[in-house]
RNA sequence: CGGGGCGUAGCGCAGUUUGGCAGCGCACUUGGUUUGGGACCAAGGGGUCGCCGGUUCAAAUCCGGCCGCCCCGACCA
C-alpha cells in the first residue's frame, strides 16, 4: 500500500492515535500529501455514532450560536450571524436584481388579522404565541407575534393598492418570526428564527405565477452557487402546501444522513388573501379586480444544511463564498525567529487581504499552533496557512484544504494570485460532492415493499409514481415516515402505477423522510 | 404529548447504592519554560450540588412535588 502511493508521487505520515510525527523537509518542492487516518478532536461525536449529537457538538463548538434560558430559542454568536450576514448579503443581491425592495412591517399582529383567512388560521393556530397584557394592562384584543407577515402585511396592501398602476407591488422584509414548535433543534427549528418573506401583488394570475417560479428559481441558483448545496425542485402537494396558498412550490436538499430538508419555498397565494383582505384595483378595463398575490422565504434553517451538507466528524466545512473566514494564516512561532515569522505572517495576511480575500492572522501566542488548527477546522475554514521557520527559509507557505485535507507548499510570490482560483475549487467540489451525494443517494423505486425496505435501511431519496391521492400518501406516511419532499419540475413523465394502490400513476414523485 | 436518559465550578464528569469537611479533568488567573496537529512546571481563584418542601443531630446523597435539558417517537410549511 504506501508502497503504491510512493509510485503516485503521494507522501504519507503515520498517524498514531490522532497526532503526527514530524517528518522534515517533506513540504519542499510542492509536493502534496494525505492522511492515513484521522481522528483529531475528541470533542465532536463521530456521525456514524450518533448523527444527532454530532450536529448538536458541531454548533455549540464551531460557536455558531448557544441555547436561551427559553426552550427552542438561541443566540445565534458571532461566528453563526456572520455567516447568516454572508447568506443575506448574496441573496439580497439579487432578491433586489429581481426589482424587489425591502420594507419593514410590525411584529405584532392583531388576532383578527390573522383569523381572516380560514386555512391560515387553521394552519397556523397551534403554533402561534399570543400577547395579552402589555405592562399592567389586559389587551382588548390579543396580539399574535408574526409566524408570517402575510396577514398584516395584506392589511396594508389594501390600503396602498388602488390601481392596476400600482402593479406590480415587489417587497421584500428580512425579520425574525416566531411559531411555538413542540420539538426544536438549533437552526433546523426553533421557536424563533430570522427569514426574509417576499410578499408581492400582480395584475394577472399569469404574472403571480411568473414570480412564484422565478423566485424558485432565485433560491435555486442562490443555494447551488453560494451554499454549494444542490437542491431539487418541484411543487408540494396539497397536503404539503402553505395554509392558504394556491400552489407551493419548494427546493429541497438532502443531508448527509440520508434526510431530506425544505430549504426554501415560493407560494402562489392565488386571490385568497386578497380576497378576505379585500386587496382590489381598478384595471385599465374599468373593472374592479383582486390582485394576484405570492410569498417567498428562506430562513436561518439553511445555516442548518450548510451543516449537514458539507460537514465532517472534525466539524463544519464553509463553502468559501459564504465563509466569514476564508483564509486563516497559523505562523509557527519559535523563540528565535519569532519577529521574524510574525512580520512575514503578517505580509501575507496584508497582501490576501489587498486580493479581496477575508483572511484572518491567528497570532495569539497563549495557543500552540496544534490547537489552533483543530479549532480552525471545527469552525470549517476553507484553507489554512501554515507559516513558520523552514518556510521562510524556503520562501514558501504551507497550505491545507479543510474539505479534502490536500496539503501543497506554496512559493510565497504565487499565494495571491492562486488563492482565488483554490478557493473556486473548493466551493466547486464541495458542489459536486453534495451533488454526487444526492445522486447515489437517490432511486427509482416502482414496489412498494421494496419502497418500505429501503426507506429504512437507505433513508435517501425516492422517485416514485403516485396517484395523486391524499390517502396513498398519507398511507406511506404512516408506514414508513417519509413524506412527500415535491413533484419535482424535471422528473419523468407519470408511467406506470401508483407506488401504493396500483391505480395509473399521475405524477412521479419524490419521497423522503425529512426535517 | 408518550417512552428513555440527565441536572454537582464556565465545560465534561465522579461522589448518591450504604447520609458525615464538595472533589477530579479541562478551561480561567499569575509567574516561568515552550510553540510544525489540542505544550509543560509551579502557585492560585471559582459552588444556592436545578427549584420547593419533608425526614434527620446531620442531606448532593433518603422521601414528595415541581422545573429544565438531551435522545427516540407523535405533531408540524
Amino acid at each position: 500500500m504506501p508502497a503504491l502511493l510512493i509510485v503516485m508521487g503521494i507522501k504519507f505520515i503515520d498517524a498514531v492515535a490522532g497526532q503526527y510525527q514530524y517528518r522534515p523537509g517533506l513540504w519542499s518542492g510542492g509536493r502534496r500529501r494525505k492522511l492515513l487516518k484521522k481522528s483529531y478532536v475528541k470533542e465532536i461525536t463521530p456521525r456514524s455514532e450518533n448523527y444527532s449529537q454530532w450536529y448538536s457538538d458541531v454548533v455549540l463548538k464551531a460557536e455558531l450560536m448557544d441555547y436561551a434560558p427559553v426552550k427552542g430559542c438561541m443566540a445565534i454568536r458571532p461566528y453563526g450571524y456572520a455567516i447568516w450576514e454572508k447568506l443575506q448579503e448574496r441573496l439580497d443581491r439579487r432578491i433586489k436584481e429581481t426589482g424587489h425592495q425591502n420594507a419593514y412591517f410590525p411584529l405584532f399582529i392583531p388576532q383578527n388579522l390573522l383569523q381572516k383567512e380560514a386555512d391560515h388560521v387553521a394552519g397556523f393556530a397551534p403554533e402561534v404565541a399570543l400577547v395579552t397584557k402589555g405592562g399592567d394592562e389586559v389587551l382588548g384584543e390579543p396580539l399574535v407575534i408574526r409566524p408570517t407577515s402575510e396577514a398584516i402585511i395584506c392589511d396594508f396592501y389594501s390600503r396602498w393598492i388602488q390601481s392596476w398602476r400600482d402593479l406590480p407591488v415587489l417587497i421584500n422584509q428580512w425579520c425574525n418570526v416566531v411559531r411555538w414548535e413542540k420539538s426544536t433543534r438549533p437552526f433546523l427549528r426553533t421557536s424563533e428564527f430570522l427569514w426574509q418573506e417576499g410578499h408581492t401583488c400582480h395584475r394577472t394570475s399569469e404574472e403571480a405565477e411568473e414570480e412564484a417560479r422565478k423566485m424558485l428559481a432565485v433560491y435555486k441558483e442562490f443555494i447551488e452557487t453560494e451554499l454549494a448545496i444542490p437542491v431539487l425542485d418541484g411543487q408540494k402537494t396539497e397536503r404539503e402546501k402553505f395554509a392558504g396558498a394556491l400552489r407551493t412550490y419548494t427546493v429541497e436538499a438532502l443531508m448527509s444522513d440520508g434526510r431530506a430538508l425544505q430549504a426554501g419555498t415560493s407560494h402562489n397565494l392565488g386571490q385568497h388573501f386578497a380576497r378576505v383582505f379585500d386587496i382590489t384595483f381598478l384595471d385599465r378595463d374599468d373593472q374592479l379586480k383582486h390582485v394576484w398575490q405570492t410569498s417567498w422565504g428562506v430562513s436561518t434553517r439553511l445555516i442548518g444544511a450548510l451543516i449537514m451538507v458539507h460537514g465532517d466528524d472534525r466539524g463544519l466545512i464553509i463553502p468559501p463564498r459564504v465563509a466569514p473566514t476564508q483564509v486563516v494564516v497559523v505562523p509557527i512561532i519559535s523563540k528565535k525567529r519569532r519577529a521574524e515569522v510574525l512580520e512575514a505572517a503578517k505580509g501575507v495576511e496584508a497582501e490576501l487581504s489587498r486580493q479581496g480575500i477575508r483572511v484572518h492572522l491567528d497570532d495569539r501566542e497563549e495557543y500552540s499552533p496544534g490547537w489552533k488548527f483543530n479549532q480552525w477546522e471545527m469552525k470549517g475554514v476553507p484553507i489554512r496557512l501554515e507559516l513558520g521557520p523552514r518556510d521562510l527559509d524556503n520562501r514558501q507557505v504551507l497550505l491545507v484544504r479543510r474539505h479534502d485535507d490536500f496539503r501543497e507548499a506554496l512559493p510565497l510570490h504565487e499565494l495571491a494570485a492562486r488563492l482565488p482560483r483554490l478557493l473556486e475549487e473548493a466551493q466547486q467540489s464541495l458542489f459536486d460532492k453534495a451533488k454526487r451525494f444526492l445522486e447515489q443517494n437517490s432511486y427509482h423505486c416502482t414496489d412498494y415493499q421494496e419502497f418500505t425496505g429501503k426507506v429504512e435501511e437507505k433513508r435517501g431519496l425516492f422517485l416514485s409514481p403516485w396517484c395523486g391521492d391524499p390517502e396513498c400518501e398519507l398511507r406511506v406516511k404512516d408506514d414508513t415516515r417519509a413524506t412527500i419532499r415535491c413533484i419535482p419540475f424535471d422528473g419523468p413523465p407519470a408511467e406506470g402505477r401508483c407506488l401504493v394502490c396500483d391505480r395509473p400513476a399521475k405524477y412521479q414523485v419524490y419521497f423522503g423522510r425529512s426535517y
